[in-house]
DNA sequence: TCTGGGGTCCTAGGACCC
DNA sequence: TCTGGGGTCCTAGGACCC
């Protein structure tokens, strides 16, 4: 086939690769004795954050407690999640795919879209649906898990495409093709349409994404909002959505929320709960060389009503000890006697690259820098969360909390 | 769904200004 | 000012994603 004739079937080439069950699959590659067995990835509070085919055969579901998958099948393996391990697999991925094309844009952990227009790709890649077969095929392969590849004009179509036949599906939608698989769309399955949009085209009688897109634009624009206008055009095979090259790398926030039990009026509790995320949000930045100057707080209560405050951070930092200090006031005036609360998070936004040279030179920031960065090594050494601040000791068990005191910290646990 | 956690982006409407 | 109109900026919070 000549070019001429991709570009009509493709006039942007936009593969979309998804990694099935990923986590559990990347745990059966590391223990090859797993496959064919229902294998269930566990993460917070103990619930499934991701599963093989095995297990939702036998009826587990994403989201399911750990207790309960017990009890329905005693035979699933249940596995805390290595996050270290995933990210080298997404890595890997990252790398296969961008022997064909240079824009590749890391959407997620499990997930990328890739944009092999002719012209964007490497000279010897082949036609876009060539290209497609070959990189789920390397994937496969090399890396020992199945994947699900989409090929089509748009990024959402795309996503269409790679959805349509899961696990291990390749599925190319060239122009003018786009019907039946629209057709076979939900329109709450649409990426980019939740529940509350969802919801508002049932009640307007729409509810495939064929009949979204039969939808005239003006129905659209006095309707919805502009994102769903977009949607609209991506799935009529107009592309408005790039593929961003390394878009991740710029983070914006970086944020440390917790649920805990029981739930609770107690201002001393609760804040020593804010405080423990306090301390996580900063261990966080640290970790990734940033810093920042603004923090948003809530609190969650019973009822899921979120109470709010923000807090301006006078210079750009990550230290937990100067963003409690800034917190606690705000928290005080904020706090609500009487209402039950649930969680507590805090969002660190305003982030850039933390200096290497401290502004400070002569204060007493430059000496909180050195003390956190030793306190990095000692967790790093000692299995993580070692030392606290003293007010988040009662979110800590009580077990091993012996308090001593350590310069610029107050009372350490 | 007796309801986790970490992110990003959009927008209605208030605040403010002339 | 028991008042009009119009524009821009900002932010709280909604919606969505994995």
């Amino acid at each position: 086939m000549s070019t001429a004739d991709s570009s009509a079937k493709y006039p942007r080439a936009i593969v979309h690769v998804d990694g099935d069950a990923f986590f559990a699959s990347c745990e059966i590659t590391k223990n090859p004795k797993l496959r064919g067995k229902p294998v269930v990835v566990g993460g917070m509070r103990g619930i499934a954050v991701a599963l093989t085919y095995e297990a939702k055969a036998l009826g587990v579901v994403r989201g399911m407690p750990v207790h309960e998958i017990r009890k329905l099948c005693p035979q699933a393996v249940i596995l805390p999640g290595d996050y270290d391990l995933y990210g080298i697999y997404a890595r890997r991925m990252y790398a296969i795919v961008g022997r064909y094309t240079p824009l590749v844009e890391e959407y997620s952990i499990d997930e990328c879209f890739a944009d092999v227009s002719s012209g964007q790709v490497t000279a010897d890649s082949g036609q876009p649906e060539e290209i497609a077969r070959k990189i789920k095929y390397d994937l496969e392969t090399e890396l020992g898990i199945s994947f699900s590849v989409g090929l089509a004009t748009t990024k959402v179509l795309a996503k269409v495409a790679s959805k349509h036949r899961k696990p291990s599906g390749l599925v190319c939608i060239p122009t003018g093709t786009e019907e039946e698989y629209l057709t076979n769309t939900g329109v709450g399955k649409i990426w980019g349409i939740g529940r509350a949009t969802a919801e508002a085209l049932y009640r307007e009688k729409v509810t495939t994404a064929q009949e979204f897109v039969s939808k005239p634009e003006r129905w659209i624009t006095e309707n919805f909002a502009k994102p769903h206008l977009m949607l609209w055009y991506e799935l009529r095979g107009i592309s408005v959505y790039d593929v961003h090259v390394g878009g991740g790398d710029i983070q914006k926030s970086v944020a440390a929320t917790r649920t805990f039990r029981p739930p609770t009026k107690e201002r001393a509790v609760i804040w020593a709960q804010l405080s423990k995320n306090i301390e996580e949000v900063c261990r966080r930045a640290r970790e990734k060389g940033i810093t920042g100057s603004y923090a948003y707080c809530f609190l969650k209560s019973q009822e899921f009503q979120y109470l709010r405050f923000e807090v301006p951070l006078t210079r750009h930092t990550n230290t937990p000890i100067e963003i409690a200090e800034l917190v606690r006031p705000a928290y005080e005036r904020a706090f609500r006697r009487g209402v039950e609360y649930r969680a507590t998070g805090i969002t660190l936004s305003n982030i850039r690259p933390e200096e290497i040279e401290q502004q400070d030179l002569f204060g007493t920031s430059r000496n909180l820098g050195e003390l956190f960065s030793t306190i990095d090594k000692i967790d790093h050494k000692y299995g993580g969360n070692t030392i606290h601040l003293g007010s988040s000791m009662g979110a800590y068990g009580a077990h091993h909390t012996r308090p001593f005191a350590l310069p610029f910290l107050g009372d350490v646990v």
